[in-house]
DNA sequence: GCGACAG
DNA sequence: ATCTTGTCGC
């Protein structure tokens, strides 16, 4: 059984790395990546997918998977102690080096500042947009049905991230910065990256590849 | 004590 | 997250 306690503390040590700010008007990348985790063997082994893409095209450059054993359960609130280690096996096959990240998973929208988005971010430092499918805590208004409309997620007075009608018809994103970008960079970059789908490209691919999804195997293995 | 609770 | 086909609705 873990020590929930000396975890927190780590979280709040790591919290402390977080940079809220990052990405200035004129950045450009070059390479934007892709981050999310499925798992296997009955839950006992995490596969972490990371996806390349070429900037402004969006079209894949490289993806690596990684699979590693799992050390902990799935808690709310300590989900990236859980996720980390497959995603930084994948990021070490990487060949590419991406100026820019998306990672399924909430980013400083987090009850101590440290989502899996931004607890990647600072290790491995680079600029990184968490992208959940859910709220973890805070609140906010829902956004019009008007594809693009947002709304501020707010937790404890302050501002965490942006809730995100991504697309007509489908549930809203939860978007907050990870590490190395503000607020309303996070919510540009993610809106410039969305082709359609409620995901943005990054992690929409990344979650193809990490959840062996029957279609896209053949899609990626094809040419 | 009760409800909420990323993936 | 994962087990899983078709189906209702826009």
């Amino acid at each position: 059984m873990a020590d929930f306690a000396l975890l927190k503390a780590e979280q709040q040590l790591l919290a402390a790395q977080v940079v809220r700010e990052g990405l200035s008007p004129d950045f450009v990348p070059r390479f934007i990546a892709g981050g999310d985790t499925g798992f296997e063997e009955n839950g006992t082994v995490a596969r972490a997918a990371i996806v390349i893409l070429h900037w402004p095209s969006l079209e894949m450059a490289e993806h690596r998977v990684a699979r590693v054993p799992v050390t902990l359960p799935y808690v709310p609130g300590y989900l990236s102690f859980r996720e980390c280690p497959a995603l930084l096996a994948a990021w070490q096959q990487l060949t590419y080096r991406p100026d820019l990240m998306f990672i399924d998973g909430h980013g400083v929208a987090h009850p101590r500042g440290l989502g899996i988005a931004s607890h990647f971010g600072v290790t491995v430092d680079i600029p990184v947009i968490g992208v959940a499918k859910r709220r973890l805590c805070g609140d906010y208004q829902v956004p019009s049905a008007t594809p693009g409309d947002c709304q501020p997620l707010i937790y404890q007075q302050q501002q965490t991230g942006w809730v995100l009608r991504s697309k007509a018809r489908c549930n809203p994103l939860f978007i907050s910065a990870g590490h190395r970008v503000s607020d309303d960079m996070a919510l540009y970059w993610t809106r410039q990256c969305l082709r359609g789908y409620r995901l943005p490209e990054p992690t929409r691919l990344a979650d193809a590849v990490a959840s062996q999804r029957k279609g896209f195997r053949r899609y990626l293995n094809r040419q």
